[in-house]
DNA sequence: GTTGAATGTTCTCTATTTGTTCTCTATCAT
DNA sequence: ATGATAGAGAACAAATAGAGAACATTCAAC
């Protein structure tokens, strides 16, 4: 069982793995917790190795594992639980054999980047002014897809794809106010397709 | 494990590759890292060689590649590089200071849930039918909250709380088509605030 | 080809941080 | 009193970050 110092440090490291993805230092932990002594830290730390929910790597700066067998590491991934479907006028319905949103599999990938939208250009596809897009890089793209797209090798613009039978390309906006753009193919080029969208409320 | 410098190492040669589509050399990446010492970042390099995340080939310029599935040897934080902000014809613009966007900021904390909605109810708000919003679980919510609401203990809905001065509560969809509705705040129960929202386009 | 600058590679060296182990105090509940 | 818990801090060894020299290799210009 663990004293309450242990449990504020165990709560400190983890936040910080979080965070940074690397452990914390003895120093940087003591500063979390609100003390000043390294040596105390250890001593917590060991307390939290013996209790298996840590592993130290003797002598390594940020040495410090979690277990992941422990239940308490469990939200470690980035996971959240997914609690079902909601559709106005029905009890929460449970959805058949998931319950959990894995942000990894959803929006991560290592040909991922994000970019940050200005304008209301898109609003009409349930993209707002100051939501995060993320797009997977590619230089093609298909028909109806809503690209990132780089006119004149300069101008960068959000649209929606439509090739005309012409040669020429479309840059369709999502907003009923705007028009769409006709440009040459030769001056448009793909920096990559939107496959996801987020938005922050705080 | 990565140290902190091998993270920052990989982060720039990541970032490098998207921006360029091509691979850094030493002196960049110690400049890019904020070190002087082309050896130092040849150690790093290694490091992340032997952890899987790269290859390099040998006396190459420019000799680095990055390795396919990356991520998930890394145990890294959930972080996707966050290369600016995009708006309508102006070319892509670097946010000072913010180079990457960290999910874990973004939507995680012990207190949240996933609901994926169901229905074109918050439409008006950006929230599309098949759209994921991630929920703050508390009981009460200011007025202008989106808010889960759970009527006479059986219907949940997604709505805009309006608190009404003679204690009714006023549920409003975000779709010009749909009527708010006025309910007894007794018969009302809040589940929890929307912090967040996200949808894939696979 | 030849050449030279830029680049990758391998080292040695240094200063600082960090982990580790101690001892010493203080508080508090039993 | 007597443990159990909290904390400070000193002292030492080891790991790390970084600089930079020296050499080898590429690559592009000539």
């Amino acid at each position: 069982m663990l004293t309450p110092s242990e449990q504020r440090t165990f709560k400190f490291v983890q936040q910080y793995f979080l965070k940074n993805g690397y452990a914390p230092t003895l120093q940087e932990i003591a500063k979390g917790i609100g003390i000043k002594s390294r040596g105390v830290v250890h001593r917590y730390l060991r307390a939290l190795e013996s209790s298996n929910l840590i592993t130290i790597l003797s002598n390594r700066r940020r040495g410090i594992c979690l277990n992941p067998d422990a239940d308490e590491n469990a939200s470690m991934a980035p996971i959240i639980p997914l609690l079902g479907r909601i559709a106005a006028g029905q009890p929460i319905e449970a959805i058949e054999g998931r319950d959990e949103l894995n942000l990894a599999d959803f929006l991560m990938s290592s040909d991922r980047f994000a970019l940050q939208v200005t304008g209301n250009s898109m609003i009409d596809a349930g993209i707002l002014d100051g939501d995060t897009v993320v797009i997977r890089q590619q230089q093609t793209a298909t028909n109806g897809d809503l690209v990132v797209a780089l006119i004149d090798g300069i101008e960068a613009t959000l649209k929606r794809l439509k090739k005309l039978p012409d040669g020429m390309i479309l840059l369709m906006p999502e907003n009923k106010l705007m028009e769409p753009k006709v440009y040459p193919a030769q001056r448009v080029q793909i920096q990559g397709v939107v496959v996801g969208q987020l938005r922050s409320y705080q």
